[in-house]
DNA sequence: TATGATCCTTGCAACGTTGCAAACAGTGTT
DNA sequence: AACACTGTTTGCAACGTTGCAAGGATCATA
């Protein structure tokens, strides 16, 4: 342990009450007193008690980012936005992985017990829905990422999947693609992810006049590239492959590249592809990715401000921001 | 806030102490007393303190992971692996990305302010070298991790950068490559990493009999796709271009891939490619990348085990663990 | 010399928890 | 009736910090 301020009191002859006011610049210290006191701080090299600071001021400074996977590159790019948010009004971010495990979110955003020691959650849940976070015991603000929850009581930060679904298939609809499959719908009714970009593909397909086929909309059990991989060798192996592939993320479009070019397939001018997410490696692959950008920096942004008024004593009802997002043409659907 | 133990106390009739009693599940406590309190417990919903839990027991069951940048899948990757690691012994990891900004790292890992939070912290330095980490104030214990630093007299785990490296090229060599050129290279005195590969790479030319071609070196401010393919485009450019490229991680050698792909080159026909850091993006690529693979998972165990070492009160001098590495032959060396 | 006024310093209590050791009640033994 | 014993409960203090309000010293003014 390092000093403390009694020691560094007794050393300096003076209250610890004197040294805690020379630590945090209080009022009124004599020059001398100051200078003295100071000499012995440096001596012990003493370091505030963040805990003990933490438990008596009732904040930490601290806010916690809860995420699903780190290593998923979208979560990766948007944990950097949400930091740089953070440290602009002087808080530090702490990110933990969940897996989508429920016991673990449930353990660090349901149970106070390692949720207290943050002043504030933003918390993109995978697991946890509705039902789980609205008796929440804890009264640790939190602001709710993706489109888990949708009635859940608390501050929430979504984009649109359906539109920007939409707006995905109609562009390959607007190539003059007819056979548009999709990679990345989910049956279970816990990952609504898939089931809503699966509603703006059909909606988009739909008002093109085009016919719904049912075998072209391949489930996954993921948004790994692995998942994509397989997903596409599905479709090349159907009787009437398709000729373009909206994918629900980037990593399911990267798996699907991987799998039509290694079947000596040429990308765009046999399958069209749009992923979903901009994430970085979609900007290098060959040939590069059309895909939705969600403004990350935006979702950040908000996220962050939200938390930040909640801690200031915002007590206004939960609101539900919509974030924005377009369509980035590259070489995967431009010829 | 959530209910306090003494809250729960006066309510069901009895002393603090035995409610912690309770919640602790410590030794003898009468059936219908437990009962009793237990149900005031539900009925309040509390949760114990976890601030005012740390700084009575000394011990936060957090580790913090500090590391300069997540969404480099590397780290993220390492990450995922130290959060298992973690998790298995009854730690939560929290993570804080640097950017290697000297100002963070040094608030995250010297200042207790910060630190003394977590009971441990492993630590990817960037910025901060030997001398800055020898006073550390803080005696939270620490693992670092990576080539930044030598002679810190504390724990580091870091794999053989020179020999993988050298095996790296010498599979170049062995292809029977002429000119084999190398992205990465750094000439900051801090920035050790590029210059350990950089000696790898020239070891292996040299002893086989290579001579060593200045202008196929290239040096690169970061580790980024970005910055691969500027360098590739450089060496594309030399009257001779190389043959072969040995980039200093998978990032630089899939932005060089990109490059050399939209020239209508080809690989590993015109050119080979070996990339460093076995991340999830270089397996799916066209063609995948051969990488040499660190054994993240030993690094990651090797780090927690360390560290958990240390908090159980070990004292041994400080250790040096290397980690294991081997080069995964992929399509984009193998004809 | 008393009286404020100003400037500096301090003691006490509290944040919510748990270690320690003592206290208490009840039972059985002598 | 006194004693030891077991099982259960409790008060006190402490972890290191800071809010509050009071205390002390110094100086100038009346």
């Amino acid at each position: 342990m390092g000093a403390t301020l009694r020691e560094v009191a007794e050393r300096a002859g003076v209250s610890v009450r004197t040294v805690s006011n020379v630590v945090n610049d209080f009022a009124q210290v004599a020059p001398d007193t100051r200078a003295r006191v100071q000499r012995v701080l440096d001596e012990l090299g003493y370091q505030p008690n963040a805990v003990a600071r933490t438990l008596r001021r009732g904040r930490s400074g601290l806010i916690a980012l809860v995420l699903p996977e780190l290593d998923v590159p979208y979560f990766a790019e948007l944990t950097r936005a949400v930091i740089e948010q953070a440290a602009a009004a002087g808080y530090t971010v702490v990110v933990d992985q969940t897996d989508g495990d429920p016991v673990r979110e449930r353990e660090l955003v349901m149970r106070g017990s390692r949720a207290a020691m943050f002043d504030g959650l933003i918390f993109n849940p995978l697991a946890l829905g509705d039902a789980d976070l609205r008796d929440r015991p804890s009264s640790t603000p939190v602001v709710l990422l993706g489109e888990r929850v949708i009635q859940g009581g608390l501050d929430h930060i979504m984009i649109d999947n359906v539109g920007a679904a939409r707006l995905a298939t109609e562009h390959l609809v607007d190539l003059g693609r007819r056979r548009i499959a999709a990679i990345g719908d989910q049956s279970d009714e816990s990952r609504r992810t898939g089931r809503l970009r699966t509603q703006g593909y059909m909606t988009a397909l739909r008002s093109a006049g085009h016919e719904i086929v049912p075998e072209l909309i391949r489930p996954t059990e993921f948004f790994h590239r692995s998942d994509g991989a397989a997903a596409m060798s599905e479709l090349l192996a159907l009787p009437e492959p398709p000729d373009a592939v909206f994918c629900y993320n980037d990593l399911l479009a990267l798996g699907a590249l991987r799998t039509i070019l290694s079947r000596g397939l040429r990308v765009p001018e046999d399958i069209a592809l749009v992923g979903f997410d901009d994430i970085e490696d979609g900007r290098y692959s060959t040939p590069s990715l059309t895909t939705i950008r969600p403004d990350k920096t935006q979702i950040a942004t908000h996220a962050v401000q939200l938390l930040l008024n909640r801690l200031d004593g915002d007590q206004s009802p939960p609101t539900e921001i919509p974030a924005d997002y377009d369509l980035v043409i590259r070489e995967s659907t431009a010829s």
